[in-house]
DNA sequence: ATACGATTTTTTTTT
DNA sequence: AAAATCGTAT
């Protein structure tokens, strides 16, 4: 039996005993929100729900592990016998939608055994679509990343394509019609495919639950329905919980506005502020203590989120001990900045600090770079969170094509790269084959369809295609981990190894899905798996110890929006300039300053005990030009921080940016021009070497 | 018309 | 590092 009142707060206590009914708790940072939801599971059970009427959802996969390996922590009785979580039904949204959407696929026009797309397969689709549309060349048309996301915003928000395209950027309403259209035939084409992308997954459960009938019997079997992370749900999302929640009530939603990151994809704080008005009876829980960082990190944390103005009221006080104030520091160049944070690592870990307890996050992956040149020098072994996944690597995507067409022999995104890397085979060829293809079903047949569109050197090109097929279709068994490695037999490696100079890591790579292949013996399981899984990445690994989960415990490096709902003693927080963070994309978005700053908040709030702030003075993302420092270090009250800036911080015309409702026109030049540091950047070099 | 290699540009965040 | 663009070869 657990102790509940022993062991949460009376804050925390109050929400896990009485949820019933519809409940939003608002949650600050580190205020104990995946306790909340992991008790209040194993209170349930114990109080006998049955494990399988809960439905768990969570952001990411990550989470949902995290959260079943602490339910079964809690509660050791209610192990199943083949010591899998008792809570069948925990997941990301899009995980829960397909299965579903598995059992009803044929109601939905989709043939069994559908593929789901990443958003670079939808390119790859809206790209040929854009091609049978696109007007004259002269004005410069969006490319299909762009109308990508102008569509995948459209959907999830439930706007209309007019609005998000006048929402991303209105220069592109003048080409409305054609990206309609394209619009369109994107969505025939992923038909012909059988094929759903990311946002299809949650649309389509949509449709499915206006269905009474599956409504009900969902509806029915969660009775009790827990939601992490509501302020990054969309509209769409927000939808589903509502018909999953429409016969029981119980749903209890946890989230934080001051944390909602996600707005590029829909995300919508409304979901939250409106929420009481969905279901009158809601009970509000507010969580204001926090048990993570010191106060002294929560009193810039605080500061900072204060600049915003969309937001609830909200202070958070921190139950610890105070601390050291956090860190400032201006170096050279990002190289500087590589080596300065590379140092201190390493004086920690001398210190003996334990490694995982040691993070760096910064925006976007590729500031990372040069850090990660400097670790290897330093022999600090880092595991590495964000930029390009394990999954979306050029020849893991090799693989998984093969195992889509055997899976799904309509998947053009697939056929597609495949077919691209043969000798002979360009766009054109490809897309004759895949036009015959549609008159073939059995995969046997597959070996005639070149043969009869093709000629040439082309021909020669297809049918080392055919040999790499036959090797597929001769497999021992049909288990992807067989199937991998049998892939791995035949011409495909010749072509890595003609083609890359790392053909070593790739075919390592390769070898580790195969390994990661052997948990499933059901091909359209492993590739589902594989497509929504989010994080699985090999970066930074110890070469000489392949498997992800290696003794050594390392340090990581994380994008900000990995870090989400992670805690570390020490945090970097790197490469704070204008341009960089915020991010100059990002505050061209409609509230962009203000989401960047949630951002930072998230950030800073992820620290334990120490946090250190550094940007390089010089070397903005081209050239050498003169990089200024982060408008939100001018934000930050001087007195809350231990400032080992070497020049007199500035205050710029940033300052006057924070206007939510204005969209902010960036102009590109004006982060790095007209505002150079008083002293040459040389006459720093000296102080620096004393760090 | 098509494929391919060299050159140039561009680089947010993620299910 | 990868994608888009451009010129040349087939």
């Amino acid at each position: 039996m657990i102790s509940f009142s022993k062991e949460l707060n009376s804050e925390q206590l109050e929400v896990v005993l009485h949820g019933d009914g519809p409940c939003l708790v608002l949650a600050g940072a580190g205020s104990g929100k995946t306790r909340i939801i992991t008790y209040r599971v194993a209170y349930l059970i114990e109080n006998g729900v049955q494990p399988e009427h809960i439905l768990l959802v969570t952001f990411t996969n990550k989470a949902a592990d995290e959260m079943k390996k602490r339910i079964l922590h809690l509660l050791p009785g209610h192990t199943t016998a083949t010591g899998r979580s008792p809570i069948s039904w925990a997941g990301t949204f899009h995980h829960i939608a397909y299965r579903i959407l598995i059992l009803y696929a044929p109601l939905l026009g989709y043939k069994p055994r559908f593929s789901i797309l990443d958003s670079d397969d939808s390119e790859t689709i809206l790209k040929m679509c854009i091609k049978e549309v696109k007007v004259a060349a002269e004005k410069k048309f969006p490319s299909a990343g762009v109308i990508n996301s102008m569509i995948s915003y459209a959907r999830n928000a439930q706007i209309s394509l007019e609005e998000a395209v006048e929402l991303k950027n209105v220069v592109w309403l003048q080409f409305l019609p054609e990206i309609t259209t394209i619009a369109d035939r994107y969505v025939v084409r992923k038909k012909e495919a059988n094929a759903m992308d990311f946002d299809d997954l949650l649309v389509n459960l949509l449709l499915l639950l206006n269905n009474e009938q599956v409504c009900t019997k969902y509806a029915s079997q969660f009775s009790h329905i827990l939601v992490d992370e509501y302020q990054d749900t969309n509209k769409v999302q927000d939808a589903i919980i509502k018909k999953f929640a429409s016969v029981h009530k119980n749903v209890l939603v946890v989230g934080d506005d001051a944390q909602s990151i996600y707005s590029f994809r829909a995300a919508d704080i409304q979901n939250i502020l409106q929420f009481e008005k969905t279901f009158p009876q809601t009970k509000i829980f507010k969580l204001e203590t926090n048990y993570r960082s010191t106060t002294e990190i929560l009193d810039v944390a605080n500061n900072v989120i204060s600049n915003n103005r969309e937001q609830f009221k909200k202070h958070l006080i921190s139950f610890h001990k105070t601390g050291a104030k956090p860190y400032l520091h201006a170096l050279v160049d990002p190289q500087a900045e590589a080596q300065f944070i590379a140092k201190k690592i390493q004086s920690y870990l001398q210190k003996n600090t334990d490694p995982r307890e040691i993070a760096v996050l910064f925006r976007a992956s590729h500031h990372s770079q040069l850090l990660e040149m400097e670790l290897v020098k330093a022999g600090i072994v880092y595991d590495y969170r964000g930029g390009i996944r394990f999954f979306e690597r050029a020849h893991v995507k090799d693989i998984l094509s093969y195992l889509r067409i055997l899976n799904n022999v309509a998947d053009t995104a697939a056929w597609l790269r495949v077919l691209l890397h043969e000798e002979g085979i360009g766009p054109s060829g490809a897309q004759k084959i895949i036009a015959v293809l549609r008159n073939f079903t059995d995969p046997q047949d597959i070996k005639r369809a070149g043969s009869e569109v093709l000629g040439g050197k082309a021909l020669g090109g297809w049918n080392n295609f055919v040999a790499i097929w036959e090797k597929i279709l001769n497999a021992p068994k049909i288990s992807p981990h067989f199937l991998i490695q049998t892939l791995l037999e035949s011409p495909y490696k010749t072509y890595l190894e003609t083609e890359y100079v790392d053909s070593d890591d790739r075919v390592d790579d390769i070898k580790q899905l195969a390994v990661f292949a052997e948990k499933y013996t059901n091909l359209e399981e492993f590739l589902a798996e594989s497509s929504l899984q989010e994080s699985f990445n090999l970066r930074g690994q110890n070469p000489s110890k392949p498997e992800s989960l290696s003794a050594t415990p390392k340090i990581v490096l994380s994008t900000i929006h990995q870090a989400k709902g992670l805690e570390w003693s020490v945090v970097f927080i790197m490469r704070l300039n204008n341009g960089s963070f915020p991010h100059d994309r990002a505050l061209r978005e409609p509230r962009g300053v203000e989401e960047e700053r949630r951002l930072f908040y998230v950030a800073i709030t992820r620290a334990k005990q120490d946090l250190f702030l550094t940007y390089p003075m010089t070397g903005g993302n081209f050239g050498d030009m003169l990089s200024t420092p982060s408008m939100f270090l001018d934000e930050i009250d001087t007195t809350l921080l231990e400032d080992h800036t070497l020049l007199p911080r500035h205050s710029t015309s940033f300052s006057n940016l924070n206007d939510g409702d204005v969209t902010y026109e960036a102009e590109e030049e004006s982060f790095y021009v007209g505002k150079k540091p008083v002293m040459k950047p040389g006459s720093f070099l000296k102080e620096i070497e004393d760090l």
